[in-house]
DNA sequence: GGGTATTTGTCCGTATGTATG
DNA sequence: TCATACATACGGACAAATACC
């Protein structure tokens, strides 16, 4: 046989792999058939005037993946690999399908659900995560707890203890991959057929999951101090289609999205008090954005004043690391962790082990806490710049929340549309984004002069820029 | 010799001298006597996980030290040291904590659900990871695609196409964590209240799932071809108690879980055409373990076969993988496709960006294929070893389920019962595990000898050592 | 037909280049 | 710049299989 394998001693790819790509074409090709035998080693080295090894090692890779067998003092031959897997090999090329490609063109893009990129802790997630994958961790790539890892379990409940007021162990939490997935389970464990209310406007893709879960969603209204409790007793609720009396409650009582809202003692209470009325009822807890303040204390939580068990608590760290980090949790109180345990137990976590440590060392080594105070300054700097820049609009709009989180609200006192807004900005080179988008059904929406400007992506030269912009849109005079 | 060294991946002392120390120690107290062979650096280096280097820089260390000398071709050797001058005596006392030890006391196995733990490719993992954690990759931070990366969906498309005949977009992609979820995920596409026939036995997780979604599940025997088919239209079915036909039918054809019948191609037409003669009717295919067979051609999808959009395609990258890489993906007939964006295409994917990307380069870069192909041949020879050492079972069981997967089945000859199997088995310091468990009514098993054995996470010789404590139990004659 | 030279896979120590922090 | 770790490449020693005289 005489192999003529073209090889390049100065390239990139090394001379081993040269050959060790050769043979495995020519095998897969069928020009090697099965069973026969190849070149040893040294009779091959020769040949090509290269070290032993390097045929060595070729042959060793192809033994490695299976396509030949060696027999010691015969040599080594071709298997039978009509059984083999072919992946496509689409090299380099395709790579560039995943950037994200920005289509905004020079717009300043005031969008509420960015949060800030450049500040995403990439060396220590990745120096974490390089460490996780060492060869002695191999439990990690068993099965885990459906419920989470406990040592990450046990991190979260002590940041909730110590940041938010929380009360509960970590046999309370399940960690699972984001918001969506874990109202999903919620509804599971809380049962089908569930009647639910809602603020409105509101977070819609929690709004969403409920509808697809088959539950009936009631609108409730909301005045100063967040959701109106009395509409949740149906009594003043004849207005409205829906039948049945609420049995649960979703709310953001530390900073309502959008509104911004903070939900006031007296009427967590209330609420508190409206839930423990009736068997049966709870209360939702999101507590979406709860790590941004800038004025006065942070709020405890909802669940940390509740003494019936009747408080679910959720949270993620979408926010506060990054929507890719698709981890977030649910607290249960314990009459429904039986009934997770009973109707859900099984399902496995959906979130993988890998990553569910990494987020622990990030969460126990201190990181978390550091990264929340950096992401806080870098938030406030750029909440005050906007604060600043948007006292000439104080005329014409009036401003609402802004004490935290990462947008705030511009209603127009004139009644200027917000259409009418969102385009007359628009075509200045500015995404500002209406509020009836928050609203459960927009046709409904009230105010119809309000958007929200987010501004947690954007840079302090961006957001001068995008209000710079806004003022002539929107005629505002200095 | 067994040289237990305890390696610590990311503490301050380097690996090397982490190496070091321990052999100086164990020249030192005699533990290593003089004139004996150290192990070779390649040997070594494969043991602990290093690189041959590190254990080179350690022997040369203790080489310009004199406590052992290099024989070219045979190996390193320890010095008489007698004579050695103590250079330095730092021992600073604080030696790393040792590796928790394995609890599992010294029963063999045969878990049914367990992989090879040894054969994660970790080195690539990692290395693919750190690439994708750059800062430049900032985009990977924003929110995903729904469905999942497209990139990732156009690679998993390619495998699919080339190894298991599947013909698909990557628009009818949907990449989720995990089984469990994406059949919650399906189940929501589908909508509530269908009825849905099983295989029996079959894949609990799965039962369990529909289950909870309040599907009705028909359990449907099975002959030796799979699903008996007579039992879907209904004729056949008058014992049972159920009363509505089935919609929707979940097989597994490749390789059925747990029983590892193949389904022959006429059951296949038969079941396409069921599918085809009702509105409304579907066939959900799990192409479980589809990747291990080891006799005769891989067999391709049933979704190649279907031509009228009836097939749903479930698929993980856990069994293959790892069950830690949290990763899936379902194929959606164009039909579905559009009810999934109607009623859940605005659940963002439940898979990390990063992840997502880690498993993308995998993929394309080759990598996968060349982790299938080594892991066939690790659990080819596995499964030589079990069923040689099966032999003289023969007498008193009948084996089936041997030409693909990762476990085989005994069906006592003479119907001793499976509990008493088991429980003979357990006292003899080996796990099996019965047949009923897979059933979906375990008290309706109409076969009661049948022992399921997964031999994924042994090595040989436990599975030597396991096999003749089973003779002992179960009273086998060699 | 039995000893011997050769071939072969396998193991070994060694040397150098390269990436990273 | 330097320590650390990994990748690549080289060639010698050995035992088992095999071909040859």
């Amino acid at each position: 046989m005489e192999l003529i394998i073209p090889l390049d001693g100065q390239g990139k790819t090394p001379m081993y792999e040269q050959i060790y790509r050769y043979m495995k074409k020519e095998i897969r090709q069928g020009n090697l058939k099965a069973k026969s035998r190849l070149p040893s080693t040294r009779a091959l080295a020769e040949h090509l005037k290269v070290s032993r090894s390097t045929t060595q090692l070729a042959y060793e890779q192809l033994l490695s993946e299976g396509y030949i067998e060696s027999v010691p003092c015969k040599g080594y031959f071709v298997s039978a690999i009509d059984e083999l897997v072919e992946v496509q090999e689409n090299f380099p090329g395709t790579f560039v399908a995943l950037e994200e490609k920005k289509v905004k063109g020079d717009a300043v893009d005031f969008s509420p659900r960015g949060i800030d990129l450049d500040s995403f802790p990439f060396n220590t997630w990745r120096k974490i995560s390089k460490n996780i994958l060492v060869d002695d961790n191999k439990a990690l790539f068993l099965n885990g707890d459906p419920q989470g890892e406990y040592a990450l379990r046990e991190s979260i409940r002590n940041y909730l203890h110590s940041a938010r007021g929380v009360r509960c162990s970590a046999d309370q939490i399940i960690v699972g991959a984001g918001n969506e997935y874990l109202l999903m389970l919620l509804s599971l464990v809380l049962g089908p057929g569930k009647v639910i209310a809602m603020e409105n406007p509101t977070y819609r893709q929690a709004y969403r999951v409920f509808v697809s879960q088959g539950y009936q969603v009631i609108p409730v209204d909301m005045d100063k101090s967040g959701m109106d409790i009395r509409m949740l007793e149906g009594r003043e609720r004849k207005g409205l289609s829906q039948a049945g009396e609420a049995q649960i409650a979703y709310v953001m009582p530390s900073h309502q999205h959008p509104t911004g809202i903070v939900m006031p003692v007296k009427r967590r209470q209330e609420l508190l008090a409206w839930a423990g009325r009736k068997e049966g009822r709870y209360l939702i807890e999101d507590d979406y954005d709860s790590e941004f303040r800038y004025k006065g204390k942070p709020i405890p939580a909802l669940q940390g004043m509740d003494r019936e068990g009747k408080v679910i608590y959720i949270g993620t760290f979408s926010q506060s690391i990054a929507p890719a980090i698709r981890i977030g949790f649910l607290v249960l109180p314990p009459a429904l962790m039986a009934e997770y345990k009973r109707k859900a137990g099984f399902f496995s976590s959906t979130v993988s082990r890998i990553d569910q440590n990494i987020l622990y060392k990030f969460l126990t080594e201190g990181h978390y806490e550091r990264h929340l105070n950096r992401m806080r300054s870098v938030y406030r700097a750029k909440h005050d710049c906007l604060m600043s820049g948007l006292k000439p609009f104080e005329a014409t709009f009036s401003v609402t929340g802004e004490y935290a989180g990462l947008h705030v609200l511009l209603a127009h006192k004139k009644g200027l549309r917000e259409e009418e807004l969102v385009d007359r900005a628009q075509a200045s080179g500015v995404c500002v984004y209406g509020l009836s988008r928050y609203f459960i059904h927009p046709e409904h929406n009230p105010y119809r002069s309000t958007v929200v400007l987010g501004y947690a992506n954007l840079a302090e030269g961006e957001i001068k820029e995008g209000l710079s912009r806004l003022k002539r849109a929107w005629e505002i005079q200095d």
